[in-house]
DNA sequence: ACCTGAACACCGTTCAAGT
DNA sequence: ACCTGAACACCGTTCAAGT
């Protein structure tokens, strides 16, 4: 199949696609499961973005019919919990995720063992663009799901802080808990098949906003390579000072007010 | 017009809508402007939830063909977008939220100019419930974001916070600026028309999960009244544990790694 | 047990035509 | 200048029928 190549639009507004449709004899193809199902559609989102996943572009490279994916998944909301749950899978369990790391004990250090659980998960989801739009957008606690947040929460309760604190700093990491970071704006574009759509709207003037510009430029003089934000390094930079509060708070014996 | 009470799902797995046509004449109507459209869109999303907002349900009220529409919008992008300026040109500008508290000099108390803003914003932004979610899906730069943005970073820079520290701590409260929390899922469901879909997954064992049951069950001892989070609190918590590690960053002279 | 065909009720958007 | 009609290329999903 040709890479999808910027395509002509057409009245519909989306690119004309001209797939050729795979017809796989039902010999030849193996049996459709619910991970087969969910990991052609990892494929598919990673090659051309979640926009791409719909129940009728997924079942066609599994040389099927739409409607036989109902089989394995129960809808379009099941089907997107299953992708996120697979990424699920693949995090660290625990604070190994480097062997070379020395063991931490997680009533002796807790905020190594919460920094190490999120930055596991960040090395996985940060491999699929789609992956944190998908997650900001489910609702499904999972057992994958609830399975993270239990370790990060037994990691804060093992390192002394009180079931009251644990829950607010639970809140407090918020969604930086999946290792990606509650951005400002999204990136200009989710997924690679994403057209440059040149708006009519002017620029802005540089000068209306000196703030911005004088932080942008600092920026840039600082790493001069760098086209944009340094994502690692902001994410990096906020995780540390989020569990630097947390242990401040802990170490003071935080409670939340009473009514 | 009835209540969008509890539809009977069709095939469509969508509400089957019988909405009676206006067919209000041209005369009678005020000819459409992009705010009308906009202040249509607010209002449809406010009622009946951000997934109601298609171009066809929203030039129904309008009494006009789905296409007339485009004159006044780009397209639904657009629409989404001029949604979001509008409320944020709602926000209060400065930090004078409350015409009764003292005058805030930014230069003296960056924090507290910068603790007003946010929460001026999520005033206005807490009564549009699908607020949250557009703008997490929003990428444009428009001026009215763009002059949320430089207003907070003048409050920093006029603290005395280096361009270099500002920068990064605008990264770190994130979409927090919009006043609302980067949650770990989202509400239940979005739009009051949502409809409650009953899963067939069993519910998790809760045997699995003793820290989350440790404080689900210490935060409702605290709050017997309360069906879930206290967001406002969650929300108040985390911008001051930001603000009070920002303030130690700047106290310390903090400035990031030379490579 | 698993897959298919046809249909339903929607989408966003372009184009050419009307007033 | 502004609005309309018709069409195009898509969606997710149910149901009854096939193998």
């Amino acid at each position: 199949m040709p890479p999808p190549s910027p395509r002509a639009r057409t009245a519909s507004g989306r690119a004309p696609v001209h797939r050729t449709p795979v017809h796989r004899s039902p010999v030849q193809r193996i049996p459709l499961s619910r991970m087969a199902v969910l990991d052609a559609a990892i494929a598919l989102a990673d090659a051309e973005g979640i926009d791409a996943v719909s129940m009728r572009r997924l079942a066609e490279p599994l040389g099927v019919v739409p409607m036989a994916l109902y089989k394995h998944v129960a809808d379009k909301d099941d089907l997107l919990d299953g992708m996120v749950d697979r990424l699920i899978g693949q995090f660290s369990p625990g604070a190994e995720a480097d062997a070379a790391a020395p063991a931490i004990e997680p009533g002796r250090d807790w905020a190594a063992a919460v920094r190490s659980s999120v930055l596991s998960a960040r090395a996985v989801i940060q491999q699929h663009p789609w992956a944190r739009r998908v997650i900001e957008t489910r609702s499904r606690r999972t057992p994958a799901v609830l399975g993270h947040m239990e370790r990060l929460t037994q990691h804060f309760l093992a390192g002394g802080l009180s079931p009251d604190l644990t829950h607010h700093v639970m809140h407090l990491l918020g969604n930086r808990i999946w290792g990606f970071s509650p951005e400002l704006f999204n990136a200009p574009d989710s997924g690679p098949a994403a057209p440059e759509r040149s708006r009519p709207t002017p620029d802005p003037d540089p000068a209306d906003y000196p703030g911005i510009i004088a932080i942008a430029t600092d920026a840039r003089a600082r790493r001069p390579e760098a086209l944009g934000c340094d994502e690692e390094f902001e994410f990096r930079f906020a995780l540390d000072v989020l569990l630097d509060g947390i242990e401040r708070l802990r170490a003071t014996g935080w409670s939340s007010p009473t009514l």
